[in-house]
DNA sequence: AACCTGACGTTGG
DNA sequence: CCCAACGCCAGGT
């Protein structure tokens, strides 16, 4: 099953990350993100798979903050395109929801913001004054 | 077998 | 957004 983990991450196209939950996930093994930390911990120095597109939940590097390890996770990420700060990890021009529903659809969907049916419930992004991605 | 520990995750404050 | 509490799974002592 450490094969099932270690063909998870080499899925992860270049320039993008994926949680150890989702990794463990998509390796046929949930709930067995720690699982996938301790396999990933054990890969040889030589190993060709990509770890370093492998971060925690929260999209951040989940390694002793200024390591060996991480700071070579960053390099590796950055040269892959990514924006680090700090720990965090996000993708180079990233939009959200919010965004890409104005983008498709040119302005808020009307027809879902009345009031009645549909309730929100979490506390949703809206970003108005983020540079439209030329 | 109890207990500690960690490249984790989710929820609530 | 940061932090604390829990919940979880596997290994190591």
């Amino acid at each position: 099953m450490q094969q099932q983990i270690l063909d998870a991450v080499r899925r992860i196209p270049r320039g993008e990350v994926a949680s150890y939950g989702e990794v463990a996930a998509r390796a046929g093994l949930p709930r067995r993100a720690r699982l996938v930390g301790r396999v990933l911990a054990a890969l040889p120095s030589d190993s060709t798979v990509p770890w370093h597109r492998v971060v925690n939940a929260q999209r951040r590097i989940s390694l002793p903050a200024n390591s060996r390890a991480a700071r070579e996770q960053q390099r590796r990420l950055r040269a892959e395109g990514l924006r680090v700060e700090g720990a965090r990890v996000r993708r180079e021009g990233g939009v959200d929801a919010g965004q890409l529903d104005r983008l498709l659809w040119g302005a808020a969907p009307a027809a879902l913001s009345r009031g009645g049916a549909a309730k929100p419930a979490r506390s949703r992004p809206r970003r108005r004054s983020a540079a439209a991605p030329r």
